[in-house]
DNA sequence: CGAGCATGTGACCAATGGTAACATGAGTCA
DNA sequence: TGACTCATGTTACCATTGGTCACATGCTCG
């Protein structure tokens, strides 16, 4: 009689694929680091380990399909909000960010195997570069449209890209590791990365062409 | 007969240590992450794997050291820098991105661990804190000279140093973790890296005092 | 020269990721 | 209904890893 089973056909249908999910990314956000065990999300889910290799081919594989779901959720996310705003390419392009930041305090599991994590084996991780380049793709778009409205500074995009996204992942990728308490005291850091953001993409939206065309 | 030693004497001085965390450091660099076994390392320097514990006490240790160091070269370069460069606060600031982007060419291992890495464990991060909250200061004064000088726009200077520590930091995670292909195409990275935080800075500089003022 | 201490060794341990052969149960089709 | 089958889960196993401990070795300094 083994003991304890969970509640009988709760998993045996796909639903253990998506348990485990759930269990990696509650540990990865609660230790910052993709430190767990399959042994122990498997017991959260009471099954024996060897069960998680029916799911995932390995343990960084199920890192991989976390990274995958977080950019599409991301990327449905950012569309969702663009599609209910309207056409105004400045307020679209502000939506972006948001939406981002949002997410990040969603899943901030998800969000640490998606920035902070070296995708090493192509293999593995081919669809977590298909989702992200989705996401990616829509900003450039946006950025694009912008310049097009005379919005933003002509140049070349690439670098207004790199700036903005650089500001937003950069802010992102500091509160994730908890150093933001270093430059920012303890107030309440995200409303902070909210401002910050804001404003620093007002200044790159006022600032002189000149600086963002190539030497 | 121990097959193969090292040359005789090369260890057994306080050399092992060094020579630990350059392999280490090599390691994450090429496999852009910590993944390396105590033992290969131990190996490559021609030691038993408990050779190492005399001069760490944990695998997680040997990192906090590197990035304590890492911290400790940056602000060092830093420093050095802003010296020979004279009293110009507006040339002392921009010389931080600058220094901070070609250590991290230098040294890309320790820089993901100094970025990337989790300092989850107070007592053995311990020092790598000190080193790091040591070249931010030297971030927050240059950004206050700049402000007192009247070349950066007054306002909360923790949104100003937000802002500039969000770009730079932000670029370089990008470019350590590969993403940079994504947003850029095939170009010279570093380049657009360096051009795209000075022209960053350069917006903020110039950007409406409104923006960094507190709500 | 001899003692002491830092450094390195060898044997060992529990836990981990991963594999393979076996078990079980839900749905399907005769 | 009953047999087949495939997905899912289990048991047992393996090599490797981080870590510890008692023991060896060899600088260094009194």
């Amino acid at each position: 009689m083994p003991a304890e089973r969970r509640k009988p056909a709760e998993y045996h249908h796909g639903n253990l694929r998506d348990a485990l999910m759930r269990f990696a990314m509650q540990r990865i956000a609660a230790r910052g680091a993709p430190d767990f065990t399959l042994r122990e999300l498997a017991a959260e889910a009471g099954v024996t380990h060897a069960a998680t290799y029916r799911h995932f081919a390995s343990r960084e594989a199920l890192l991989a399909a976390i990274a995958a779901w977080g950019y599409r959720e991301l990327h449905a996310r950012e569309a969702a909000a663009q599609a209910e705003q309207g056409a105004d390419p400045w307020a679209r392009l502000l939506l972006l960010p948001e939406t981002y930041l949002a997410f990040m305090l969603d899943a901030p599991g998800a969000f640490r195997i998606m920035l902070a994590h070296p995708w090493t084996d192509g293999e593995t991780w081919a669809d977590a570069h298909a989702a992200r380049a989705e996401s990616y793709a829509l900003l450039e778009e946006t950025v694009g449209a912008c310049q097009r409205a005379g919005v933003l500074p002509e140049g070349n995009p690439a670098r207004l890209i790199a700036a903005m996204l650089g500001v937003t992942h950069g802010l992102a990728s500091l509160w994730l590791n908890g150093q933001f308490g270093v430059v920012a005291g303890e107030g309440d850091a995200t409303a902070l990365i909210r401002e910050t953001v804001c404003a620093s993409f007002e200044a790159f939206r006022a600032s002189d062409p000149l600086l963002w065309r190539d030497a």
